[in-house]
DNA sequence: TTTTGCGATTGACATTTATCAATCGTCGAG
DNA sequence: CTCGACGATTGATAAATGTCAATCGCAAAA
């Protein structure tokens, strides 16, 4: 069961570049488990004891504060979460959460870390993962603090066409209302977002997105790849 | 002149446990600059060339976007910026500019990218900071999601104070506009937010900032490690 | 097939925040 | 010492966004 997933994390950026022996030292103490929806993987101000692979399913990210909470990211597999807290052997700042059923593989986070210390090759994968995903971060902040949520939702769209090789019609892969938590508004705002957008030519029914006129969605939105590029 | 910055440079987190060849390499294609107030160092969107040192002075980061911006951070002496699109190789996602008349040291971003394929406990020193950097984002992305703009300011307050080891009377050190900007309100806001705090036990006159009540500020504040605390 | 639960939507309204315009106050140049 | 520039403040108003309550619609469970 496990093994099925040794060459998937292995092609992964992130342990690409290791050495076999402590690729092989890392995955000993891993263990795979999969969790129904909605189970809490971890919460936030836990210490780090665990580097998380998702495999199967998706995990959303949030964070929390006196009763309030905001989605801060959902990963996808085939990819890592809280990397940033593993290596600093700091609490985590954000809680995990599976949304559908999923399959998680857990590395001892002290294993990680001592890997790190020895293989250069995982120090420098570690690097660029810890600048990808910091200037993410900085991405979010600006579209935050830059655009209004109909904006937000317009660029959403557009990167989203983008990832499918810009498609003008695609399936929304996570509700409306984790969707409207991530861009940083309410779930009814999003809905009245949906219609104002249609004059900007989408059109959204349900899960499924059309954009009938990109000429003046772009024109609305004006993406910057130094905003809404994920590869730049 | 440059020798006079030497020594603290070597002391700062990033560079403390370079090997000293590798130290003296990447600071021999170094130069000093000193620069008036208000000059762009870098812009946004342009290449990195540099990692930049701020020794004396203090610059901003800011984003721009259709003709808006926003702060993003003030880096004070001694610390580095734009870290990450240097190792990445990426374009800067911040412009920066100095606040007032600053020194900066400059090491050429290809010099430090092979230091650190070459020196592990360089790449060891850069994966802590950019860990803490981008932990620092996601705090910044927690306090504008989940906070109002008053709670942003009281908790700038006592984060202000907690830095000037839990003093109750302080200056501040950055214009309230741009104390507007990195909170993400305007400057008319903060104004009124001001203002609306006094209630709570702090007045500010100018720069004179003073916790009357600090029971009652924190009470309204509600401050968490997980956001507030900038070392976590 | 019917029931039931829950996310999505809608309308009415409240709050927060931004915008615009004017004025104040202070500090540095002349 | 006076003037002017500019940041800070204030008031009036508008826009954006959130809240509350009710309803809708669809899909899973009975």
């Amino acid at each position: 069961m496990k093994s099925a997933y040794l060459a998937e994390i292995r092609h992964l950026d992130l342990f690409r570049s290791m050495r076999d022996e402590n690729f092989e030292a890392v995955m000993r103490g891993a263990y795979v488990q999969s969790f129904p929806p909605l189970v809490d993987l971890i919460r936030e101000g836990d210490s780090s004891d665990f580097l998380h692979v998702v495999m199967d399913g998706s995990v959303e990210l949030f964070a929390t504060w006196t009763g309030k909470d905001t989605t801060i990211g959902i990963v996808r597999p085939v990819s890592t979460f809280i990397l940033a807290a593993t290596i600093r052997s700091a609490p985590y700042l954000m809680s995990a959460r599976t949304l559908e059923r999923s399959r998680i593989v857990m590395l001892p986070s002290e294993d990680v870390r001592s890997i790190f210390d020895e293989d250069s090759g995982f120090a420098r994968a570690v690097v660029r993962e810890l600048a990808s995903c910091y200037r993410a971060s900085i991405k979010h902040t600006k579209t935050l603090k830059l655009r209004t949520s109909l904006e937000r939702l317009a660029n959403y769209v557009l990167q989203e066409s983008a990832a499918r090789n810009g498609v003008d019609a695609f399936l929304l892969d996570i509700e409306k209302r984790k969707l409207a938590s991530l861009l940083g508004m309410t779930a009814e705002n999003m809905s009245r977002a949906i219609k104002a957008l249609a004059p900007y030519g989408v059109h959204i029914e349900g899960n499924r997105v059309v954009i009938e006129n990109r000429p003046d969605l772009e024109a609305f939105a004006k993406p910057t790849p130094l905003i809404d590029d994920p590869a730049s």
